[in-house]
DNA sequence: ACGCTCACG
DNA sequence: GACGTACGTGAGCGTA
């Protein structure tokens, strides 16, 4: 061995990057770094696997030289011979994607080459290297188990299974491909690999390839005599697909002459640089490893603290809110500084302002950045002359960076994998930035990093954070832009104005990251947040943005039909009463029931009005009023027009055709998502005349609307959660849930059971759920209390583990304050050691959240993994309504949609959760949303 | 701004 | 023994 050369007892090892982190990645849970979130789980595990593969080495199988080799690029030589090479291939998880430039740096820092070659797989270069190696008289060991290096093995060159530290020779080869390891391209082209997308041969597995190589000697010989197979079948698929074998041997055939800009004596081994080793590895926060690596290389470890550089200054030294004053960047210079700090920084808090409230129409009116606690500043785009003044020119003030330029500049710096960009309520700026053709990402946002620590709580706006955490009172927006008639645009507040409230809304937002981050593992919620909140943003703002096609026209010819059956009704109304009134107000409806008509039913509410709520208003018909049931029949009427078809025409979003809904993610306490602007989640189904609004939703032409929906996912959550045999078994034998219950209850036979009976049990079942009271059960079915009561205890006799469940659940929230999803998110139950009449509504939703909450972290993980498995097909997700998903898709790809997503649904919960029921899903396909349901 | 009513799961 | 009570949402309307 010399130092300037590779030759003669030199021993070379390649080792083979990319399975290194695939397998770090799937064998750590989804760890992130302490003081950020930072996915860093697979760098932590590549970073054990190369100290524990450096420090390990000794003996004769010591390596003289040594490199790390990576894929740079998805396309390469193979796609112009197969444009479908590798086209199968699952697309990156998200978390995994900004760890890539993480392990190259790891690399380096432990002073190990770090090899790749823009347009070549590792692969070709391993194969490369050790050919040279060989070549020059060295010893080879290739450090992974990828079958596709096998053709490698041979004189001089050998390979290394790191997971199991097994050594991989001629033998182990012929063990695994039945050849030895010249004739392994030769099997791999007629076997083929659906990992890689190479066609192989069809029918043909690597024991039959194996068979006839070894009969026939090589693949041509093969080829050239196929007329000899016995076997009509396989020797019809040699003749038939012979170019698409050859084919597939050139895709699996490595090349060894891949240009390399290196000699092998510049892969030396060589000791790594402590400092520059250390420093990477405190700056990742991996205690452990830091400590070993300083003990081993002798050297005093870093400290490492939960908050790298940037962000650790202790309180004392915290300078104030906006300390340094916000900057107000006018040119680009001065951006550009700014960007190199980001860059050098990792991480940046960003805000836009906007025109309005509605991202799908909102304009762009400027940027603000904060980097560290006193460090913020705002880019002002759009502003225009006119506050103050109603008639103001509308001509944009001087002073602004043009759109374009700015977000030139920053595009880099938010599609970086390696910096981080934080927000508050981040979909937000993410639907804003991706209309100027910018894919923000990776992204954090403190909104849910409250969400995942303090649901049930308090709400997570910034205003209310800022205030509770940070001690410190936001500018209202109202001093900038005032309020009601009054209200003007962002885009008309003077920038000087802007500057600091929009500079403070970025410097609050980094605070806050800071505030929360550390406390996400310390509480025990990061799994929580990274796979429950977080990925659901790119999710969201894609369906919101894709938007449902919505007929306007048919809204039209409904709200005019309700509009005539609302005078229609409205007459006879005042005529039942004797007199016109306003049939909308219930005061005014109260006083006409009660005390001009003296019907009994009596005050309610501290506002001492009368109810005439439906419930009251039933009470009455069935009495044989009149008048309440033509008041039934005009709310409902009313209802669907105010709401439904007169509103949703207005949400047609001029551009697009088509109404894009808001899905709040941290709106609702038990993890379910909350839609607004329009609500979509509430478009009536109950009623016939209801459900026909549901025909104005439809598809665009060649398309269909497909929903899919869990089959009774709470009851069979709560089946599993509380452990209840008979319901888990009904579940299993997928039998009709209600009828079992109502069977096991009142000892009849499911089989011709009266439907009322069953639809007591239903009632029953769903009341469990809910935290059932005698009372409201008796309301629910209108049966007298006792008789409730009477059922309700037979319940629990008939399943005694539901009260078990319950009593333990409420135990549990009054011992810690909250309770958890069998996902881990948490629900804090602040009022339930309270008294009075609270206490029992705490107690139920305490009872109630584990289960509808685990329900929302299900479909939650569907959605997550929804796009990768609906990528091959025409198809886009739109909607989500707790329970159901709705796709628009090619008409022809409607099948394949309903087999790939149900099967992402139906195995939803797993691997987190091993569910011992099975979930169901029920699936319909329509031109409209009603035929689809 | 708040309460009532009612649409959904 | 009395007191209230189903769980979780959002929107439109009338009233103060």
């Amino acid at each position: 061995m010399t130092s300037t050369g590779f030759g003669k007892g030199c021993h070379l090892h390649l080792i083979d990057g990319s399975a290194f982190i695939f397998r770090a990645y799937h064998a750590l849970p989804p760890l992130t770094r302490k003081s950020d979130g930072l996915p860093i789980g697979a760098v932590a595990g590549f970073c054990n696997m190369l100290w524990k593969y450096i420090s390990g080495q000794n003996g004769s199988n010591a390596p003289t030289h040594v490199a790390v080799i990576f894929d740079h690029s998805s396309k390469t030589f193979r796609n112009d011979i197969y444009p479908e090479y590798k086209a199968n291939r699952p697309e990156l998880p998200e978390d995994l994607r900004p760890q890539f430039p993480l392990t190259r740096e790891a690399t380096r820092a432990f002073n190990v080459a770090c090899i790749e070659t823009e347009g070549f797989e590792a692969d070709d270069i391993i194969a490369t290297l050790a050919c040279q190696a060989r070549d020059a008289g060295g010893a080879v060991t290739i450090v992974s188990s990828d079958k596709d290096l096998m053709q490698l093995v041979g004189q001089g060159v050998n390979m290394l299974d790191p997971i199991k530290n097994k050594a991989i020779g001629p033998d182990e080869v012929v063990e695994k491909f039945g050849v030895g390891p010249d004739r392994v391209v030769d099997v791999q082209a007629l076997a083929g690999d659906s990992v890689d997308n190479v066609p192989g041969a069809p029918g043909i597995g690597v024991k039959t390839a194996a068979l006839l190589i070894n009969e026939y000697g090589d693949l041509e010989a093969l080829l050239e005599r196929a007329g000899e197979i016995r076997q009509p079948k396989r020797r019809q698929t040699l003749i038939d697909f012979a170019e698409q074998i050859r084919i597939s041997k050139k895709l699996v055939q490595l090349d060894c002459q891949t240009p390399l800009d290196f000699s092998l004596g510049s892969l030396e081994v060589r000791d790594p640089e402590s400092e520059a080793l250390l420093d990477f590895l405190s700056r990742m926060e991996f205690r452990t490893l830091t400590a070993r690596v300083a003990e081993t290389l002798g050297v005093e470890a870093p400290a490492v603290v939960s908050a790298p550089a940037s962000i650790a200054p202790a309180a004392p030294d915290m300078p104030a809110m906006g300390a340094n004053g916000y900057q107000t960047l006018s040119d680009l210079a001065a951006l550009e500084a700014w960007i190199d700090d980001i860059r050098e920084t990792g991480h940046v808090a960003i805000d836009t302002e906007t025109t309005g409230l509605d991202e799908m129409q909102a304009g762009l009116v400027g940027i603000s950045l904060a980097v560290r606690p006193g460090d913020a500043c705002y880019i002002p785009l759009a502003h225009v002359e006119g506050e103050g003044d109603l008639f103001g020119s509308g001509d944009r003030l001087p002073g602004q960076l043009e759109t374009a330029e700015v977000l030139e500049a920053l595009k880099p710096v938010l599609e970086d994998p390696a910096i981080l960009k934080i927000g508050q309520n981040v979909k937000y700026d993410w639907k804003i930035l991706a209309r100027h053709g910018i894919s923000m990402a990776p992204v954090t946002d403190t909104m849910l990093m409250s969400y995942a620590l303090n649901a049930g709580t308090h709400n997570h706006g910034m205003d209310e954070l800022a205030e509770r955490y940070l001690g410190h009172k936001c500018i209202p927006i109202k001093e900038l832009i005032g309020s009601g008639k009054a209200q003007i645009g962002f885009a008309q507040v003077a920038i000087d104005k802007a500057a600091p409230y929009a500079a403070e809304d970025a410097e609050v937002t980094l605070r806050l990251w800071q505030h929360f981050a550390p406390l996400l593992s310390s509480e025990r919620v990061t799994t929580a947040y990274e796979t429950l909140e977080r990925p659901m943003i790119p999710v969201l703002a894609g369906m919101e943005m894709a938007g449902v096609k919505v007929n306007g026209d048919t809204l039209k010819r409904m709200s005019n039909a309700f509009a005539q059956k609302m005078a229609q009704l409205e007459e006879e109304i005042h005529q039942l009463a004797g007199e016109k009134f306003n049939v909308g107000s219930p005061k005014q409806l109260g006083e006409i029931l009660f005390d001009k008509m003296s019907l009994s039913g009596g005050k309610q509410g501290k506002t001492g009005a009368y109810s005439t709520s439906a419930d009251v208003l039933e009470d009455l018909a069935a009495e044989g009023h009149d008048l309440p049931a033509r008041i039934l029949d005009w709310r409902q009427v009313a209802k669907l027009k105010s709401t439904y078809t007169d509103a949703l025409q207005s949400h047609v979003n001029p551009d697009t055709g088509r109404v894009h809904t808001s899905y709040s993610i941290a709106g609702a306490q038990t993890g379910r998502l909350a839609s607004t602007d329009p609500n979509l989640q509430n478009i009536p189904v109950r009623s016939d005349e209801g459900r026909r609004i549901r025909e104005a939703f439809v598809a665009t032409p060649g398309h269909r609307l497909v929903s899919l929906d869990y089959s009774q996912i709470e009851l069979r959550i709560l089946a599993n959660v509380a452990d209840i045999p008979a319901l888990k078994q009904a579940f299993r034998d997928g039998i009709d849930i209600h009828a079992m219950t109502a069977s096991q209850m009142f000892h009849v036979p499911v089989e011709g059971m009266d439907p009322m009976v069953r639809r007591q049990a239903k009632a029953i079942n769903f009341g469990v759920i809910y935290g059932i009271s005698g009372y409201g059960l008796s309301r629910n079915l209108r049966i007298p209390r006792a008789e409730a009561q009477a059922f309700i205890n037979t319940y629990f006799e008939r399943f005694p583990e539901i009260r078990v469940y319950m009593d333990k659940t409420v135990a549990d929230a009054k011992e810690h304050g909250f309770v958890r999803t069998l996902f881990g998110r948490r629900i804090n139950t602040p009022g339930i050691n309270a008294s009075g009449p609270a206490a029992g509504g705490a107690r139920r939703a305490a009872i109630n959240a584990p289960i509808q909450g685990a329900a929302a972290d299900i479909i939650r993980r569907a959605m997550i993994r929804m796009h990768a498995a609906i990528r091959h097909l025409p198809a886009k997700m739109l909607l989500q309504v707790h329970d159901e998903l709705v796709f628009e898709v090619e008409e022809s790809a409607a099948e394949d949609l309903i087999a790939a997503a149900r099967q992402v649904m139906e195995a939803a919960a797993e691997p987190a959760v091993k569910l011992s029921v099975p979930l169901v899903v029920d699936a319909g396909i329509g031109e409209n949303w009603a035929e689809a349901h």
